[in-house]
DNA sequence: CTGTTAGCGCCTTCAG
DNA sequence: CTGAAGGCGCTAACAG
């Protein structure tokens, strides 16, 4: 069937015996008589045509393409919702470029005015720090942007976002009907969007509650990775004594509970462990960590239906979606009562631990 | 600085009074005088002008796209190998279109089909599984395809593979080392390719040594997932009692780990566990797995280059690669001396980043 | 219903 | 050194 050599409109009209215009036609099903329909599609399987897809972008002026930019590659969740995209723009015809922009904006900025190349119809965008070069450029960029990430109000754009303050409400108010009494909160960068949503609905939810809050309980990783995470738990854990940490992403909360069990320490006897984003890599461990589903996937699959939406319909209203957050109780967070297995390396509570375990009386 | 509006080569040759010729000229870089240069880049500039992509792709006959294939976009390591790809590949001036395909050779094959449509210059492609159609459609492309996986001597194809079978060979060393005498394997389907290479690198790696090799040994999960893993391993454990496992991959590796410590099973003591692909998820858990490292971002990064030198050197002569693997040793496999049993409670605080073999690198 | 034709925006000989 | 003109392969009027 399929030569090697391309083949164009010409060719496959010479061999049917027909106009090019009459090819184009009945390949794109376009009314035509059976008996030209049938030499052409015959022609066509012979030559193994399939029509040249820039030669068609130019013409029409579409190039079937939508871009996606992710800040951080590293981060299962952002694989999950670059998976997710995928799988949608794809069952709608479009092919997906990825441009691995690092958490940099100008690395962003460059990428948006690369993008008026016209070689996307669209980009998705998933910013981690938003500046305002970068906004001003989203705003006078020619083609649609859907925005995965909070933005100013004023920002014309088609967005989708979570909600980290409910998310961290539901942390901390799941931590607290368990008992626990000194939540503490690893977060990572502040300057950026997550990092900041994060501490503010933490710092919130816990006033709300009337609960302590000393400055110990709280750092920062230097990065949202399980390296930055290792770190910042040594750091934490030297300086406090939790019973309950709360993690601004689920890397970050395996990095702390990594740390954790290397000091001895029980999870979630000792201290129970919430984690965010709700990724693949929270059911992993031993034990498994109980995690705030910000609707990754949710806020995933909208962006890339709302930039499809506004590809067909440019001048739709402008959609500001935000995405509810569920909690994942897994075992990090809640002692299981029966006690019919036995827990693995059961270290005993000694003096080197003392100052962390008990305590809370959490039990 | 730029326009909302489209601009074309002709707006920009207008404004600089000189004709769209001069303008390609300039931009391009070939020889022009210092007035015209200097009138077309200001009018570029002021324009905001950026030669269009599809009409370059056009004249010129290339898309200055890359598209790559990999099977499964669950399995961190694919992750990793496309992040790779992703970096080589953008630093040569291309983009990344992704297609995500399944483990399913069909829809390869309607992948490469929909290649000759001309959206992108080559390809890139993983293959979990080979099949005949797919190798008949391989070798009839018209465009340059480089394999990431092993291919029939005869498929005159670039390519870039691991060596499984050493890397089995690696791991059984190993343990046999350090006294682990039934040594089990838990691999992923054996109608995949990276299946059916580490079984027979498992068989004969065993038969060398010539250590004990009961059926019992010997389980496949249904695919090389965590889900999988979990019922892989509890088959294996109910009917066998290896002192030492060996996955096929990482997350099976994971999977086997969480099974033994529900079941109160302790690793490396009872049972000494080695995964393969060494990927980020090997250290993340507690204890941390020893894997065998197969070179992914190596094989990822050759692939790209293989690519792209072709694309430079349609004619240059066709390379298959293999890349030697090497053993991560990590807390799985080997039982540390000094803090047997009893009280490891009293860890030093500095153990946080102890003990963290080179490899994957947790970013 | 079918063929002819004019571009989409750009690059690249070919004259001047 | 510069301008004019011819396509790259395709689609969409416009005639016939």
């Amino acid at each position: 069937m399929a030569e090697n050599r391309k083949s164009t409109l010409v060719l496959v009209a010479e061999r049917a015996g027909v106009s090019i215009a009459s090819v184009s036609r009945v390949l794109n099903g376009l009314p035509a008589s059976v008996s030209v329909t049938e030499r052409v599609q015959r022609a066509a399987e012979e030559l193994g045509y399939v029509a040249d897809a820039t030669a068609r972008s130019l013409k029409v002026g579409k190039t079937e393409q939508i871009a996606l930019a992710v800040a951080d590659v590293g981060n299962p969740v952002y694989v999950a919702m670059m998976h997710e995209i995928s799988r949608v723009v794809t069952d709608a015809g479009y092919r997906l470029v990825v441009s691995s922009t690092g958490s940099d904006p100008d690395e962003q900025i460059t990428l948006l005015s690369s993008l008026n190349r016209g070689y996307a119809d669209g980009l998705i965008l998933s910013p981690l720090r938003v500046t305002e070069p970068l906004i001003d450029q989203l705003g006078s960029s020619r083609l649609p942007i859907v925005v995965i990430g909070s933005l100013p109000a004023d920002v014309e754009l088609d967005s989708v976002r979570a909600d980290s303050a409910a998310g961290m409400g539901l942390a901390i108010k799941h931590l607290a009907k368990h008992g626990r009494a000194r939540i503490a909160f690893i977060n990572g960068p502040v300057d950026t969007v997550p990092g900041a949503a994060r501490l503010s609905g933490y710092t919130s939810a816990m006033h709300k509650r009337g609960m302590a809050m000393h400055g110990d309980l709280q750092v920062n990783a230097d990065d949202f990775t399980f390296a930055a995470g290792l770190t910042a738990t040594t750091t934490l854990l030297d300086q406090a004594t939790p019973d309950a940490i709360v993690c601004a992403n689920d890397l970050l909360a395996v990095a702390a509970l990594k740390v954790m069990l290397k000091r001895g320490l029980k999870v979630p006897e000792d201290i129970a462990l919430v984690g965010m984003d709700d990724t693949d890599i929270a059911e992993l461990t031993t034990p498994s960590i109980t995690s705030v589903n910000l609707g990754s996937i949710k806020r995933a699959r909208t962006a890339a239906k709302l930039l499809i939406r506004r590809l067909a319909d440019p001048d739709a209203p402008v959609k500001r979606v935000v995405i509810e957050p569920k909690l994942t109780v897994r075992e990090s967070s809640v002692v299981t009562h029966d006690a019919t297995e036995t827990k693995r390396a059961s270290a005993p509570p000694s003096s080197a631990t003392a100052g962390h375990a008990e305590g809370g009386g959490a039990r």
